[in-house]
DNA sequence: GTTATATTTGCACAACTATGCAAATATCAA
DNA sequence: TTGATATTTGCATAGTTGTGCAAATATAAC
């Protein structure tokens, strides 16, 4: 893994770590269909263009995809893609260290 | 999920989320043996004080464990636990919506 | 004891972030 | 056209965060 990737890891898992855009996500999860940002406003403490800013933040980060229907734009989790990367990481982290030492420190 | 239970998920992503912190994460990811600050601090553009608080972080959020020895203090990753949760969300973001709708609204 | 090493903490500061409000934009409905 | 609805954007602001430096603390080594 180089610096790219763990800095675009770094950006994915800071997009999530936000409570109010963890729970837009986590509603999403509970979604059968795609949800507008007026819908979504509703599960958020957070008014609308507050929401609006969140989702950006998550569809720029693959999180979220985007459909403009009219005047309106559903968003949908993409599940597969999020929970792809999630297993990764905890693979990376599970998995038994490949070099000796770190560093030589001690 | 509950609220409390959604705010511990987001800041452990948040702890997670920040490069420099997933940086130490990473390098103890490939260490056998636990590191203390001064060692892990050669793979962190950060100063020893900068790196003492991230990793103080990461303890707060159960990423680590440390262990005092005499005047140094060792860290190691909790390889599982973070693997756990991390797959634990993967699940919930790609199990099947339990709700009908998530709102009324369209 | 003194000195060296490892870590934490107080302070300052710059940068970033989440937020609400109001205005602007876009599209639909009547 | 006029009015309603959905979304974005500019602005201001309060709060948070990452950082380095220097000082304090703790412990080992001499």
């Amino acid at each position: 893994m180089n610096d790219t990737d763990l800095q675009e890891l770094a950006d994915l898992l800071k997009a999530l770590g936000e409570y109010n855009r963890l729970s837009l996500v986590y509603e999403l999860c509970q979604c059968k269909s795609p949800k507008n940002a007026m819908c979504l406003c509703e599960c958020c403490g957070v008014d609308a263009s507050g929401v609006s800013r969140h989702l950006k933040i998550l569809a720029q980060q693959g999180v979220l995809s985007s459909e403009k229907k009219g005047r309106e734009i559903t968003y949908s989790l993409n599940r597969s893609e999020v929970a792809k990367n999630l297993r990764q990481l905890a693979d990376i982290v599970e998995s038994n260290p490949q070099t000796e030492e770190c560093c030589h420190a001690n």
